[in-house]
DNA sequence: GTTTTTTATGAAATGCATTTCAACAACAAG
DNA sequence: CTTGTTGTTGAAATGCATTTCATAAAAAAC
């Protein structure tokens, strides 16, 4: 830099403020050293920059890759939300780092933090970690989570209405004289809980419906097939609705049903979530229930930035819709 | 780091050392220093290490979130990539830096190499930008890229035998006596050209094979749906075998004629790539190209370890697999 | 023509960890 | 008892940009 301020004939700070577009720098001034800059081939340590600064410029995002061993991840939904996360940091100039290690201790964030690896936390999903994420918030480490939105959290979360979606396929289950209902997914994870109480919220003021649940353990593919598969087999009377908590966990449930020989929407209705596009060319469509990925990313920078403002922003619930289809 | 060695009765480089895992500290004095460090909550501050250390200890990964937008990258090929590539950089404790913005210039890339912001590139997919990726090699930026394997490139490409692909699908093809056959993808990406020249190969080899190309202008499931439905409807004499350059693609194939009454595997014989979960429980199953994606992150990390370390790595070409199903 | 305000710029201090080089101690070799 | 090693440790220099505070110059106000 001091290299740069000789050759433009000025000081260091001047060479810095024009940089940094400063006010505090001439016009004039401003240009000659942009173009000195340019033409030394200069860029400035982004390293001495940030030490000063006392920040990261960069929002960390935690996603658990590990579950995607057994294929949670590879679901499309969560990619969108990365694409648009990562468009919200873009335009306001920060960078994202990636599931960086050791998130898995209240202390992994906490160093993080302090040693100025990320400004903020942005966690896709709290899955059955919620408890950490707590502490996590309680440390006053600013922090947003895309998840199940509850009144007593600590941080701010942000997620889709998954009650609503789940009386959503209830409802359709009723529509289309469904008794005996079938919700497929685990409930220790607390989104996937809400859209089951939603279903079962639908079952509970109408008479005569049976609800049951298919408990999956892992969220690997052919894992769900395997059980939904069993679980038929070992089923007097077999449901004739079934709720999965992804299109995903729906086509795995399709396939494994169909090998018995039950079949939708003959024989029972489907209702998945996520609307992944495959969804609407699987054969039969499935029926589903859509988040709003687009604005959700967006909104959870926002909702980060307003945190690393020093103000406690409210969590957001973003609608559910119904996507009807064949199934 | 002063207060730390005042309280351990130590020099502040001592605790740099016994922090850093320097052998040049006596073993109880590391254990005095750590014990402090740790009682006192201190985290050391990345950004001046970095700055003295004068690397990023992060390397930055690039993938098209803008195609994304059209449906491309949802695929969970790139997202199983992507987290073999998170895992292997976390063993070696570097930073993942996902698809900082700027990035489609080669000053962007010189630009973040330059301020430090990156030690290094992978690039997920070399898709039409091939040119300006030599260009960022020719600068001597550390880079690897995911895609197609070229001798004469600049960079070091890790990638799957695109040809081999093609021929496999050709030789299926071939084994089910299928004579007029449709690749469907763009070959302006220089991936889907080579695996559409060794599906030529075969029908080179091979007399009386007519083969055409749908090329692909939109990686949009709902625009490959379309193009292909219009296909189909402009044809005198309907293909009776088809590659399609993606999984999803292949599913959008499948919709797209079945509306037409073109059903496979009746009508014609489909062979897509990446195996993608669904693509073993769509119905009709698809048969498709495997890739080795589990190795892939792996292999793109070390082999730019390679290039920090000052050499040049080989490039590397990963076999490809036929998995048969009913289509 | 003098005083006040505004605008533009620079000197020096600051943020924090690492590395070089020198020094000291303890011990072995001669 | 001296010289040469080896093992530990510390003082000071270094990496680089930003910010505070002060100063100089130019413009405006009186």
């Amino acid at each position: 830099m001091e290299d740069v301020a000789r050759i433009a004939k000025v000081s260091k700070p001047t060479v810095s403020r024009a940089l940094s577009g400063s006010p505090l720098v001439n016009a004039e001034t401003r240009e000659r050293v942009l173009a000195v800059a340019r033409e030394q081939g200069y860029a400035l340590n982004r390293h001495a920059q940030n030490l000063r600064r006392e920040r990261a410029n960069a929002i960390a995002v935690v996603l658990d890759f590990g579950s995607h061993r057994q294929g949670a991840i590879g679901d499309p939904f969560i990619f969108e939300l990365l694409a648009g996360i990562s468009e919200a940091l873009s335009v306001r100039d920060l960078d994202l780092l990636l599931s960086p290690s050791g998130l898995d201790t209240v202390e992994g964030f906490v160093d993080l933090y302090q040693s100025r690896g990320a400004d903020g936390f942005i966690v896709l999903g709290q899955g059955t970690r919620d408890a950490l994420l707590q502490k996590v918030a309680r440390k006053n480490i600013p922090m947003v989570v895309w998840g199940a939105v509850s009144k007593t959290s600590s941080y701010c979360a942000v997620g889709s209405d998954n009650d609503l979606g789940g009386r959503l396929a209830g409802e359709r289950f009723l529509a289309h004289g469904r008794r005996r209902w079938l919700f497929v997914g685990s409930c220790q994870h607390e989104e996937i809980r809400l859209r089951f109480e939603g279903l079962q919220a639908v079952a509970k003021a109408n008479q005569g419906i049976k609800i049951d649940v298919l408990s999956i353990e892992s969220m690997a593919f052919s894992a769900i097939h395997d059980q939904a598969n069993a679980y038929l087999k070992a089923c007097v009377d077999p449901p004739d609705a079934v709720f999965a908590f992804s299109d995903t966990a729906a086509m795995a449930v399709i396939g494994a049903f169909s090998k018995e020989g039950h079949l939708t929407p003959r024989d029972y209705s489907l209702v998945g979530y996520n609307d992944i596009p495959p969804a609407a060319h699987f054969t039969p469509a499935i029926t589903t229930i859509a988040q709003q990925t687009g604005v959700a990313g967006a909104l959870l920078v926002e909702k980060l930035m307003q945190t690393l403002d020093g103000s406690r922003p409210r969590p957001a619930i973003l609608p559910t819709l119904l996507v009807a289809r064949q199934t």
